[in-house]
DNA sequence: TGATTTTTGTACCATCTCGCAAAATAGTCC
DNA sequence: GGACTATTTTGCGAGATGGTACAAAAATCA
């Protein structure tokens, strides 16, 4: 009853000029806006301290429309997950969109997460997937394979990165895609944390810097 | 009630010093105990989804005495992260008492994460200080600076490491320990968040096995 | 024995929690 | 205009939450 009979206006443009007009009262927000706001909202204080309260004040919806519009709280969380995961996987396919040095992806890909982590007006945002994984991943089976599903995810695109640099050389024979990839996102995670209890930007720089040297073979 | 109401006459150190024999009704419990078994909740669950009835049914104290015990909630959760950090130092400490290769003593620091995070009945417990980066450090200065020092004290054991390592010439000139530590670290705070979304232990001794290769020149 | 001290057990409070059901509102379609 | 539809608003209720008050219980001390 929730979202059946709503029209497959899927796009967001086509609401406003000259679209099929919905009928009914208006709605007085932007689905898309408040599970901004929610995602927001969860990423900073994880599911249980996130309170409905919390939420209906955020996204300026009050509890029922908000229940209407995305269920119960559970289900908000999951779809802020999934809204998450995909503004995450939207810039990594754009780095990877264009041809460039082994370096130099690394460099935009650590570059992108730590923006993703430090952005946010009251303090480091962080990752979602890690801060999901940490409270809810043991005991939600549904939310768990969310969590694997993102982590595998990184390390798909890693190695692929990684691949592609030994097809055109720029890494030794023996490298092993598969296990720098699992130290890309080991750097991603460790990255994640450390913003979390607030290291400032230059130092995760630093460490993002040295975990892809020892990974290029510069040090060693 | 977990803990049954036997006198702890006979505990492992009731009284030191002569026994000045503590006034007033016997407890009926186990500060040291208790304190595991609330540690053992908070890191199952976190801050916010514990209450303090969880914590009351796993202690066998009910509300009163917990809160007379160990102050209110936020302090308990202190408590059990230093009962924590004691525990995790002490078993580093251990293996960083006698001589031994670096691919051995690195083997045995990560064997040792992997058994704490992965140790409980009821499904792989995780490492509380990335449980609380998630979820508490960014709004309580006071835990943050905890989950900091943690975050260090781990840095700076691996960085001695290799330090050693490279003192005895296990390692090449060109080796940068605190880098080298930095991965190693990543590498801990990804199987920490891996082994919350039940990644099975052999594919995180994987992962630890290809970190320490690479980490060690083995690979590149 | 009785006084003192410490802990326990029961009960309680004020607040917050999630979810829901009416009722009011604002638009479209005929 | 009136019927219809979708959304918002208000408000509620059963239960959980963190924290506390108070008296009974159990030990030591005098």
């Amino acid at each position: 009853m929730v979202q059946k009979s709503k029209p497959p206006a899927v796009a967001s443009e086509p609401e406003r000029r000259g679209g099929p007009k919905r009928r009914g009262r208006p709605r007085a927000y932007e689905p898309e806006v408040a599970l901004g706001k929610a995602l927001d909202l969860f990423r900073k204080q994880g599911f249980a301290a996130t309170s409905l309260d919390d939420l209906s004040e955020a996204t300026g919806m009050n509890r029922p429309s908000l229940y209407g519009a995305f269920g119960d709280k559970r289900e908000l969380y999951i779809k802020s997950y999934q809204r998450y995961r995909e503004e995450a996987r939207a810039s990594m396919a754009e780095i990877f969109r264009e041809d460039m040095p082994v370096r130099q992806r690394l460099e935009r890909i650590f570059a992108s997460a730590l923006n993703i982590y430090l952005s946010g007006e009251t303090g480091p945002r962080g990752c979602f997937t890690v801060v999901t994984a940490a409270s809810e991943a043991v005991g939600d089976p549904e939310i768990r394979a969310m969590v694997l599903d993102g982590l595998t995810e990184l390390d798909k695109a890693f190695a692929s990165c990684f691949r592609r640099a030994k097809e055109k050389g720029e890494l030794p024979e023996s490298a092993d895609p598969v296990v720098l990839a699992q130290l890309a996102s080991a750097t991603v995670h460790s990255i994640a944390i450390r913003s979390r209890a607030r290291v400032s930007r230059k130092e995760l720089e630093a460490i993002v810097k040295g975990a892809i040297d020892v990974m290029l073979g510069a040090k060693q």
